[in-house]
DNA sequence: CCTAACATGTAAACTGTTACATGATTCC
DNA sequence: GGAATCATGTAACAGTTTACATGTTAGG
């Protein structure tokens, strides 16, 4: 009788996706997560941890203490049971929930309650804010993301990375716009 | 002695900031936020009335019983405290948090576990939630937003509107070359 | 010697959602 | 008569963060 197991948190398929890529440890994953999917997707230590330890118990992964000298450390592979789960999520269909907390855009949305100088100035941190965005992401652009060894490397994480590098850009265009507009009428 | 009064969540300054619009009750206000900053913040029922409690409570908002024959009504007024909070919030120079949670990303990001029609089909379904997000966004653009009567119509709602509609058409754009670009490889 | 990086974890608190509950009114 | 909309709320839960706690190792 096995009763459908009930569907993972999506953080849970982030460690299954990044022990896939080559991370080995806990840390390797937060710095993983901290450079890529972390514009869309952030966890942190105290979630990390404990998702390792449920998806171990529930035979996912599969983890060994392999420490470095005294300083202690485990490392996890992803078992035949936890590919499946993962790629069972990947071509599940379902709707894709997308979700944004900006509350930038939030004091930009009600601005017209201050002086215009103070919208043209949040108009410009914005597009400060997204800057610097890309100036983390631009030059992941070239590194090699090659995890795995060679022999197959992803393609997907690059283009995530475009679509993240192309959508900044459009938000900095936009902003640039309207930095011209508001000082038009100033 | 007034201690500085503990910041308010942002949730709070988007229900001060729809009472200033000219919204009245809290189904007013809930009906705004689903059309409006949704597409950046959220809003549930099971929070905005509590917020509203709690903001009338610390007198930055007056409501009054304003039944609509026997169903039970309650319309708010921002008192004057309530403007200055809203607008010390608007001035004040702080780091403005942006975060994104988009499952559709995540299994971008990992879909190289899959075949790459999944992929493909993936790009897809992004683009569709996009274009069906624009669907939203666009017809906007043309309503007046009147609500404060005439006299000075409010400026920044269309702003953060074209913003999001820039954007989104930016990530359709995007999504279209990836689609070509695998599908020339597939 | 000291700082940054490596490495793992817990407890308490907080935020936010889902589901439920209730009832009136309008429109077809 | 029934569905959609108007209108307000609560309880339980899920997810996440902050702050704390601890110790090692490498490099300047």
């Amino acid at each position: 009788m096995d009763r459908p197991a009930p569907p993972l948190p999506p953080t849970a398929y982030v460690v299954l996706g990044m022990l896939r890529l080559g991370a080995q440890s806990g840390y390797d994953i937060k710095q993983a997560v901290d450079i890529s999917t972390r514009f869309f997707w952030s966890i942190s230590e105290a979630q990390l941890y404990p998702t390792l330890a449920d998806l171990e118990e529930k035979g996912l992964i599969e983890g060994r203490d392999a420490p470095r000298g005294k300083r202690k450390r485990r490392v996890y592979e992803v078992t035949p049971t936890g590919e499946t789960a993962l790629k069972r999520w990947l071509s599940r269909e379902e709707a894709l929930s997308f979700e944004v907390r900006d509350v930038a855009m939030l004091k930009l949305f009600f601005a017209d309650a201050v002086d215009d100088d103070q919208g043209v100035a949040l108009v410009a941190q914005m597009r400060t804010r997204s800057e610097a965005t890309l100036e983390h992401l631009r030059p992941q652009l070239d590194s090699t993301f090659e995890e795995t060894g060679d022999e197959d490397p992803p393609r997907f994480p690059g283009i995530a990375l475009r679509l993240g590098i192309a959508v900044h850009e459009s938000i900095i265009a936009a902003l640039h716009d309207f930095e011209a507009e508001l000082e038009r009428r100033g």
